[in-house]
DNA sequence: ATTCAATTTTAGCCTAGGCTAAAAGATGTA
DNA sequence: TACATCTTTTAGCCTAGGCTAAAATTGAAT
């Protein structure tokens, strides 16, 4: 049966084979601040009720079954993160832990009500895509790291890699949330840290870090016509 | 530290409270579909916690704590079920399995948060009153039960009594619903069920148990002036 | 006062899912 | 090849909160 610790490992394996291409038990203690063995005997329940597969000492992959579950927990995760944002006003740093436990919660007809009374967002306050109700979607941005950016791009904040909470503080703090409009003034060769002008006129300087988690569309280049 | 089952019990205890005055361990197991020893076990759990004073054979009473802790669950619960009816427009006798998972997610301000978006509102889908953040509220009605409304009454249902799934389905199929004005056209001496006429002019006779289950405020006797 | 039925508690077991410590497999390097 | 290190598994234990069965207590009726 579907428990709220299965399905917490079930996402994080999904969100591992699409960040790593294959999911080692390290991956998962890391992912999940837990132990070796709690995994080892998690992966042993999951491969029971056949929603992984799993060989001993050689990683584990999603069956189908299980990769359904997986992106039924992450849609509803994120619905209720836009529910928590544009509803109750949430700041985007502050939603992520009431959303794990929200995502838990309802069945696929509670989830297709909320996202009917959200609109149908496609996408979560952190730009990741919103799985429809058969786990689907398409992502028709072009995404790169702000870090790509040349001098003289326009960029448009549209997503961060990491959406832990330190960073999206940080953001807040820099005055950068989603939707904002940067161009690239300068770029310092020694650092690859990049001067950033805000639509107001004010300046600032990001290092490469802050740069390569923030995932942004490139519009026109003011250089060029 | 409260858990699900832990806030689950206080507010089975707090309601039993209100009901029957005191709370013996059958009416827990009864409430709360279980057996009495996990009753027993759950008593000493909370009893060791300070939200419960419990002597052995003697029957279970809220500590302050333990109420404030109950009165916070049941408002969550009670804002959750207004959410679902009116937001995600769920039905009156679809809402309570949900609000039950509901209820133990989220701390005071996003409890305040979904109070404020809601409008903060004072009663529930089922007519029951919501206690604001200090667990207080104030019901200004003056309800009985439809049973015992005379003939020539105007009645509004404003509550039920058993909010269980299946009584609220027979109204639904008597095409009954929370704010409805009734008319009391006759009333049989056997069997104390009472002929109901609606807006629309239709009539059909409710059982007395059916009534008994109606909170309703009496509006001006058309009989009288 | 005694007895019987109902209620409550105790004793002991079960499951899910954590944990540590130690063993076993895998892997990179000399 | 051999060692050292890292990863994974096993073995065994813990906690929360269920459960059954049996014992203890209460209370009502004779």
């Amino acid at each position: 049966m579907q428990t709220i610790s299965r399905e917490d490992y079930l996402k994080a394996i999904l969100k591992i084979e699409e960040e790593a291409g294959s999911v080692s038990n390290q991956s998962l203690v890391e992912k999940l601040s837990t132990r070796p063995a709690s995994v080892t005997n998690m992966l042993h329940t999951l491969a029971d009720a056949g929603w992984v597969e799993h060989e001993a000492y050689k990683g584990v992959r999603l069956t189908s079954a299980g990769k359904d579950i997986a992106l039924s927990t992450l849609r509803k995760h994120r619905l209720w993160e836009v529910f928590l944002v544009e509803k109750l006003r949430f700041n985007w740093d502050e939603v992520h832990q009431w959303a794990e436990d929200l995502e838990h919660v309802g069945d696929e007809e509670l989830t297709n009500r909320l996202d009917a009374f959200l609109g149908h967002p496609a996408f979560d306050p952190h730009g990741d895509p919103i799985p429809n109700a058969q786990g689907q979607w398409s992502d028709g941005r072009n995404l790169m790291p702000a870090s790509n950016a040349q001098i003289g791009d326009r960029i448009q904040l549209k997503g961060v890699v990491d959406s832990g909470e330190s960073y999206l503080k940080h953001l807040d703090s820099l005055n950068i949330e989603l939707g904002l409009i940067l161009e690239v003034k300068n770029c310092l060769a020694f650092d690859e840290s990049k001067t950033l002008s805000w639509p107001d006129g004010s300046e600032a300087s990001l290092s490469k870090q802050t740069l390569q988690n923030m995932l942004v569309e490139r519009l026109q280049n003011k250089s060029k016509k």
